[in-house]
DNA sequence: ATCCATACCTTGACGATCTACACAACCGGG
DNA sequence: CCCGGTTGTGTAGATCGTCAAGGTATGGAT
């Protein structure tokens, strides 16, 4: 049945790229983050995040450095680059093409 | 311009079912409505629509009979079940809200 | 001592889509 | 008459992102 999936596929670096554009964070943390502004919709199971994370960096597109997180332990931040700042405008304008095409067929009369 | 994918992955049986609501429909015209409806951004290849038309007419969303089409040829007409209007209201509600948490994020400040 | 939260990671399977084909009937132009 | 384009169906193989499920380690609280 409906059992709805946590993402969208295909959306998962986008979301990440965009929360980096706050600041600087680890992995862990990038996570809690989409999925409170989203309002617990979406959810990032760690087979999707750490993944995608690894993906991101393989493409410069974001940048590691380990750090001391707030709870005083050592975490991995990422942070974006400026190649990184450029994909994201091409794939927030490639899904803003994508879903208002989508949005045209579904929500019609 | 890059390589903007045809679709966005979990989409087409949604877009299939609401294409249908309109009218009973063959395979062929089904693919040709979304991408003239889309504005041309949203293609459907075959090797996604027929698998995607077989996948709902084993879940009962749809029926198919053959019928001619209206170049005077066989097609396989597919239409909308009881079960499939269902569906199609559960995944636009999913679609919506998935669609709507994403562009919280993505369009923030 | 035990449990839970944080924080990193990998493995294997799954499923939707894409590329690329193959088949068939019909049509029009050269 | 043939040849290519359009309509229309379908499959096979491969890719790729995600998920489920596990593992490791540290630190704080009970």
């Amino acid at each position: 049945m409906g059992k709805p999936s946590d993402l969208v596929q295909g959306t998962l670096d986008l979301l990440i790229l965009k929360t980096l554009t706050l600041d600087a964070m680890h992995g862990w943390a990038i996570a809690k983050r989409i999925q409170q502004l989203s309002g617990e919709v979406l959810q990032v199971q760690q087979g999707s995040l750490y993944p995608a994370l690894h993906r991101l960096e393989q493409q410069g597109w974001i940048k590691a450095r380990w750090a001391e997180s707030e709870t005083g332990r050592q975490a991995k931040f990422y942070a974006l680059t400026a190649a990184g700042r450029k994909q994201l405008e091409t794939e927030s304008a490639n899904w803003s093409r994508l879903s208002a095409a989508i949005n045209l067929i579904v929500s019609e009369a």
